[in-house]
DNA sequence: TTGCGTGCAAAGGTTTTGCATGGCA
DNA sequence: TGCCATGCAAAACCTTTGCACGCAA
């Protein structure tokens, strides 16, 4: 890991420490300003690029625009993620079932997967039982 | 599936016609016009909006906006998508290992995917094969 | 006539870019 | 001094919304 500049430390503190450890940009900015910091948008935009592409921060897409989830690289080298569409949650799962699907797309179909951007949406147990 | 009007079915013919199966909002429009047909691009995405609720398009979320891919419903009932991240192109893939890893989620930590959202990412073998 | 779909234009929101400033080596 | 990061403002971009019009039942 390269050199950090206070800024940098600031918004992956502030991400690790939103609900879940994620958030919008927007969400990020306004956090920082009330902690008593000066932070532009773009500077938060500018540092959220350099997180992801460190692998600090998973970008995520919704229908509402990108947030940023927080991964621990050292806990979580080979994890996916799975986000409820009921309440939002993200879940880490280290799960082995996934790196034998993983071998079987290599050398079944070819296909090498990126393990990074590997991403499950359906309901939590909660939101399931909440449902019913 | 209900009553299609003449767009509707203008918008999901001309996403089966685009390379790949898959054009963005814009890129439809312009291939309407193209072909002589006066539509506008809030109508396109009205359309994008029914279709994708209707099972006949995949809405895919990129860092450069949306994207819609045409989904052959009685030919990918329960397949999942394969994007190259290297050329773009999109594989459908119907696959028991999967199945099996849903049932695992559901079972052992009690997570219901969505199969209509999954997608992976990574290399397909030319991509591979040109990388090296 | 009534309702729904349509096109255009405007609005909305998110993300990126330009530029002058400031801090650190 | 020189370089890079920063904040603000403006621009760019995609997507949604408002509204009047037109077609079909």
């Amino acid at each position: 890991m390269s050199y950090m500049t206070r800024q940098q430390q600031a918004v992956l503190q502030c991400i690790e420490s939103c609900p879940g450890g994620r958030a919008t940009a927007m969400e990020l900015m306004q956090r920082l300003r009330q902690s008593g910091q000066t932070v532009g948008l773009s500077t938060v935009y500018r540092q959220l690029e350099r997180l992801v592409a460190q692998g600090c921060v998973h970008k995520l897409l919704t229908d509402d625009g990108a947030c940023y989830q927080y991964c621990d690289k050292t806990r979580h080298k080979n994890c996916f993620l799975l986000q409820c569409e009921g309440c939002g949650a993200i879940f880490h799962v280290d799960c082995s079932h996934l790196g034998e699907l993983y071998t079987h797309l290599l050398e079944s179909h070819g296909f090498a997967i990126n393990p990074r951007r590997t991403m499950f949406y359906g309901l939590c147990e909660k939101c399931r039982e909440a449902a019913q």
